[in-house]
DNA sequence: ACCAGGCTTCTTTTT
DNA sequence: GAAGCCTGGT
């Protein structure tokens, strides 16, 4: 049987392609279209909200569950007219049965390891995971999940000795790697001042970025500056590769090295992913575009998901053009856009849309939308940035009582951290149960990094960076006199200085410290030979013990205290991590600490408004969302406004920012805002004036004659006047219904805080501020219009 | 070697 | 405004 009837062949494609199409029909066409177009390379221009979480996590399951059942267009020979008919009836079947007759179609279906998927943050990888394991259960967990630099640890951990390095070799984070740069500067005598560590630093970065290596950022170097930086690099990547060490850069260039100069590994990985996908592929760099292609190089199934208006992180190496250029690398490469969003009101839309309109270099994309139209955007203008905050809180509570939303509702986005302090201060006055991300990171506490120091140099004794931080803390009498000295002597012996502390006697220019020296090794072999023996929590404790930590921080008294809670709270870190990994080993937790951070494990279920920076809301969204601070010289920055690529970012931020918001958002902008020391006095955002006055809502005060008599002062308590005034408040907590008023011991409760006992009790306006302490959470200062006390 | 007080510096920062 | 870094004195 050599020709099939034509019509019967149609009608099967057809046939199965209408089954696919049903099971999938919780998608739109062009997300269906992303689903099953599994054998090309791909790119996915997903819009703000437009479900590009769905379309991978759906992909992905497709191509497990049915590999390229509906792209391809084989036809069984035995298939007749009958058959045919059959599968057409089939459609009307409820989609659990249409699914069990898909796995007939299935085409090379593809192992769940053999699927490689980097998302941006460990929290986008982990989400991933669990959506993947509800469509496909526990296969999920044999998926590569991970970002950039988790996947390229596993390569560097598996193929360590290909990579140039040597077991057990650490991290260096960005402050690390600033401290390492500022020591290469003062042996090369080069001035700070001339050359600061913090620009080179970043001018290292991005020669990573781009795959750069020392010798050939000195063949391009043209000026004086550049073949200083070029100096530097060299020192600084000698000192890291001494100190078996290696920076965030450095675990994809490496990984990139390793691919390229061993055939063997490339072709190992090349194999083994069969299917990669990218997310947030906007915020790439080129180093890690060229570890795509690399990895991607032997069944070219790479698919790509981005968003070029949501691109945010220039300033950190990442470049628009793999975006742009995708499909100039690989030209057989789809390309689909997913322009519907389902997040947002047509209002927030429709001004996200007239926002980045104005921008040049995109893609070009225009999002719509079913949704409701939803409210006008509100617009506010206050005096200061405690007003500001103030008008935040009050919508917040009014939004809470009237609309009975939650808390956890809510989101504030700023621009600058710098923000935050004002914000954050109001907010803890209030009682509002809120949640600040990235101020100060646990793992960036300075105890928490001393302590982290000295596992590193017990795992790897070579690291001399880390080694420096803790050689004298706790005081050892160490002075930098006598660590320059052993750094010299290691220099010239082409050891560690842990080498050359170990025999210190033998050196003439360190002898007079050699017992000094010789004691903080016993030390650490005496952490090694614990390291060796217990788990990692135990020798955090007994680190915090042996090397005096402890009795240090007891020793600065009694406001230093949160310190020793912040290090029992690393012991408590390693004790959950030894309860999660299988085989809990300290360079691995050392591994895991240096590239998970705090975002990534947030408690999202806690009944909380959330503060953060626009950029660490990327991927987010929330119903209600605040935009503080929508002024010129803040965003869009001050330094922005004479750069027009650099405006075209701070654009693609207000982008971000207004998408996120789902049913209502809030814009702000101050009269005079006190920030960085200076008072300034800001107009309106240009961002501003880029949204249609029909989508926005002047919130004008409305303020009725008699309130204010001519000349009067407003009152300085304005919020809790106008909070009264414009809710329903007063029926709940206001004072017209007498909402009891306590006294100082007076035992109270707050819904977040819980029980607590009144210590005073101050008239403010039209107000109350009572000083609680409360037994979890030690002394608050409220105003009793928010606290919501009850007696007990 | 250590400490205290004065100086500068300050975008954003998934890793 | 606050943190971190340098400098100079002890």
């Amino acid at each position: 049987m050599i020709t099939q009837d034509v019509d019967i062949r149609n009608r099967y494609i057809k046939a199965k392609r209408a089954i696919f199409d049903k099971i999938y029909d919780h998608l739109n066409d062009r997300q269906r279209e992303a689903v099953f177009t599994v054998n090309s390379p791909l790119l996915v221009l997903a819009g703000a909200g437009s479900g590009k979480t769905t379309v991978l996590v759906n992909r992905i399951a497709f191509i497990i569950k049915y590999g390229n059942a509906y792209m391809n267009e084989y036809v069984p020979e035995d298939v007749d007219l009958d058959e045919v008919e059959k599968l057409e009836h089939a459609l009307i079947l409820p989609k659990e049965d249409l699914e069990s007759i898909a796995f007939d179609f299935a085409s090379n279906p593809c192992p769940p390891w053999a699927v490689l998927s980097i998302t941006f943050t460990n929290k986008a990888a982990n989400e991933m995971k669990e959506r993947l394991s509800r469509v496909i259960g526990e296969q999920a967990s044999d998926i590569w999940a991970g970002t950039f630099h988790s996947v390229c640890m596993r390569l560097l951990r598996k193929y360590t000795a290909e990579a140039g390095l040597a077991p057990g070799f650490t991290i260096y984070d960005t402050d690390d790697a600033k401290k390492l740069i500022t020591n290469c500067l003062k042996e090369l005598n080069i001035d700070e001042k001339v050359l600061a560590p913090r620009a080179v630093m970043n001018q290292i970065s991005r020669a990573k970025d781009q795959l750069q290596t020392p010798s050939d950022f000195a063949a391009e170097a043209s000026d004086l500056r550049l073949k200083q930086i070029a100096k530097v690099y060299e020192l600084y990547q000698r000192r890291l590769t001494e100190s078996n060490a290696v920076d965030f850069d450095d675990i994809i260039m490496r990984t990139v090295q390793m691919l390229e100069n061993h055939p063997e590994v490339r072709d190992y990985c090349q194999t083994r992913f069969r299917y990669i996908c990218v997310d947030e592929y906007q915020d790439t760099n080129k180093a890690q575009f060229r570890l795509t292609l690399l990895l991607s190089g032997k069944y070219r199934n790479l698919m790509v998901v981005g968003d070029d208006d949501q691109s945010i992180y220039k300033f950190r190496g990442a470049t628009i053009e793999n975006i742009l250029g995708f499909d100039k690398e690989l030209p057989d490469a789809k390309v689909i856009k997913l322009e519907q969003n389902y997040r947002s009101t047509k209002c927030i839309l429709g001004a996200a849309n007239a926002i980045i309109r104005n921008n040049i270099g995109r893609r070009g994309k225009e999002l719509w939308c079913d949704n409701p139209d939803g409210d006008r955007i509100v617009v506010k203008k206050l005096d200061n940035q405690n007003e500001e905050a103030r008008y935040i809180i009050n919508k917040i509570m009014d939004s809470v009582i009237r609309e009975k939303r939650k808390l956890s509702d809510f989101a504030v986005l700023y621009r600058v951290n710098a923000q935050s302090n004002s914000l954050e201060q109001v907010f803890a006055k209030s009682g509002v149960a809120y949640r600040m991300l990235g101020g100060l990171r646990f793992f960036e506490r300075k105890e928490i990094k001393d302590i982290i120091a000295y596992l590193c140099v017990v795992s790897n004794t070579g690291d001399n960076l880390r080694l420096r931080r803790i050689i004298n803390e706790p005081k050892r009498k160490i002075g930098e006199a006598t660590v320059n000295a052993v750094a010299q002597i290691a220099e010239a012996e082409g050891c560690s200085m842990f080498d050359v502390m170990e025999n210190a006697d033998k050196y003439l220019a360190i002898s007079k410290s050699a017992s000094k020296l010789k004691e903080f090794t016993y030390l650490i072999r005496e952490l090694q030979r614990i390291a060796a023996a217990d788990k990692v929590s135990k020798l955090i404790e007994s680190t915090i013990e042996l090397t005096g930590y402890r009795k240090m921080i007891l020793l600065m008294g009694d406001t230093e205290l949160e310190r020793l809670e912040n290090v029992q709270e690393l012991v408590s870190n390693a004790v959950e991590y030894e309860n999660s990994h299988e085989e809990p080993t300290l360079s691995n937790f050392l591994e895991e600490v240096a590239l998970v951070n705090d975002i990534d494990n947030y408690d999202e279920n806690a009944d909380a408004v959330v503060l953060m920076t626009i950029h660490s809301a990327k991927g987010l969204e929330f119903p209600v969302v605040f935009l503080p601070g929508f002024e010129n010289g803040l965003f869009p920055g001050i330094q922005s406004q004479m750069q027009p690529d650099e405006m075209e970012e701070e654009r693609r931020l207000a982008y971000v920012a207004v998408t996120r918001a789902r049913e209502k958002l809030f814009i702000t902008h101050v009269r005079e805002r006190l920030i960085y020391g200076h008072t300034s006095y800001n107009h309106p955002s240009k961002f501003l004036e880029e949204i249609p006055e029909e989508h926005l809502e002047r919130d004008m005060p409305k303020k009725p004659a008699e309130e204010r008599k001519p000349g009067e002062r407003p009152k300085r308590n304005v919020i809790s006047r106008e909070f009264l005034k414009q809710s329903d408040l007063t029926a709940n907590v206001g004072r017209t219904k007498g909402f009891e008023r306590f006294n100082a011991g007076d035992a109270v409760e707050h819904m977040s805080f819980g029980r607590g006992e009144i210590l005073s009790v101050k008239e403010m306006g039209a107000d109350l501020l009572y000083e609680i302490a409360f037994e979890s959470v030690g002394t608050k200062k409220l105003m009793a219009t928010y606290a919501k006390l009850k007696r007990v």
